[in-house]
DNA sequence: TTTCTCTGTTAAAAAAGGTTAAGCATACTA
DNA sequence: TAGTATGCTTAACCTTTTTTAACAGAGAAA
């Protein structure tokens, strides 16, 4: 039984968006619709491990397609992302390459073909990275984002919202450095906030959790981040 | 050094197959042109081991682009397919992606455009898993860049991220010529930060690290730079 | 040689991170 | 409604890491 993907598609105009969103909705898709690309942001950090798939419009109010990539890209190298455009300008579409786009659609187009696009992307790409959602191992201790816990042996812990949140993107970066900037600003949403020290609190609570499994380790990076380290 | 990807391009129209050949080619691929869509099903099978992407135009004689990939994908599921075509009929398109084509471009394209696509394919198809526990010998000293550790005679040391990085890059270049200004940017980041000192501070704490091996020098290149010199 | 620039090395200053515990707000609950 | 538990932030203090300063040598050029 295949499980639903979670589309998250962030486009401004109202009748393309609820087209779109009927669409794949029909196609089997399960798809969440945001008007702006902040409303994509927040929705986005709202739940991490909740998508598998992310369309933007390029040109939106309060953020911009490039810019919500941007930042996304910072917390997880790997989901599919997919620009939708008026423009067919050359620098635009390299633009959104070099973010790390999958492909890039001009409008007007047809619905097929983008499904036919999501499909040659999805086929591409790694199926046992993504469907972990429900349950996953971090070295030897069972983790569940969605019901923030963890497993350790001495019992179940429930995770607090922080550090639940914190680990997801830690283990959607496993063996790759996690920017504290990007982070301070999605787990604690404030950009002039690079003075304050909660991070590193949870840092340290989070490495107490899970020193238990001698085989992880949260590696700081100076002046950069953290990486969290799951040897073999 | 990085393995150089094969290309197989199979396109009739002499210019076009000229251009993209030689373009490819300068961008660090190493390309073989078919003029038939049978002349490249031959090369194919002639070694199918060989290629890691294929570029195919859907108008040839002998065998068509669709026919040809349609072959091929019988023996590999998984291997990346382009389309360029001069039609930009949407059924084309999509039989092409029904085939389990990977993008599709319609001419005129730009250069550019093509790179950008073929790197988005190459992006999600080889999803870089770095290999934490990779390990390499410095002369007789083990080291595990991924998890900045040196296996030193008086037991583990945890190199501090600078340290690790620049060791890294002198590895990297290893009996060649590590560029000062070069090394500033990479590990310093600052373009003008020439007149720092910090590269030599972490020059000579690696090699007080290094010292236990005699075989191994870091010898300065007056005015240039550094080299890491490992005896036989 | 003389002079200037570049490098080697050490020590001290400064910045960033690790950790613990105290404060604060908020929600629960008796 | 007061008391209590919970989660988060802030402060404090200490350690580690990085940068800067200082001075001595080495190398190159005049």
């Amino acid at each position: 039984m295949e499980k639903k993907l979670n589309i998250l598609l962030a486009e401004d105009d109202e009748n393309l968006g609820q087209l779109l969103y009927a669409y794949l909705q029909n196609k089997g898709f399960s798809v969440t619709l945001a008007r702006t690309g902040k409303a994509a942001y927040e929705k986005y950090n709202g739940n991490k491990t909740q998508f598998d798939f992310l369309i933007f419009d390029v040109m939106m109010p309060e953020m911009d397609g490039f810019t919500l990539a941007k930042e996304i890209r910072e917390l997880d190298k790997q989901i599919p992302i997919l620009f939708l455009t008026a423009k067919a300008l050359k620098e635009d579409k390299l633009q959104g390459f070099d973010i790390g786009a999958d492909d890039y659609m001009t409008k007007p187009f047809s619905m097929e073909e983008l499904l036919a696009r999501i499909q040659a992307i999805l086929r591409r790409s790694a199926p046992e990275t993504r469907d972990v959602n429900e349950s996953m191992f971090v070295g030897k201790i069972k983790y569940e984002p969605e019901l923030s816990t963890l497993h350790l042996v001495d019992g179940t812990k429930k995770l607090t919202t922080k550090e639940n949140q914190l680990l997801q993107l830690l283990v959607k970066n496993k063996n790759e450095i996690l920017d504290r900037q990007a982070t301070l600003r999605a787990v604690w949403g404030d950009d002039n906030y690079f003075n304050g020290r909660s991070m590193d609190v949870y840092i340290a609570k989070l490495r107490k959790l899970l020193k238990e499994d001698e085989s992880i380790e949260i590696m700081n990076i100076h002046g950069v981040g953290f990486k969290l380290i799951v040897k073999a």
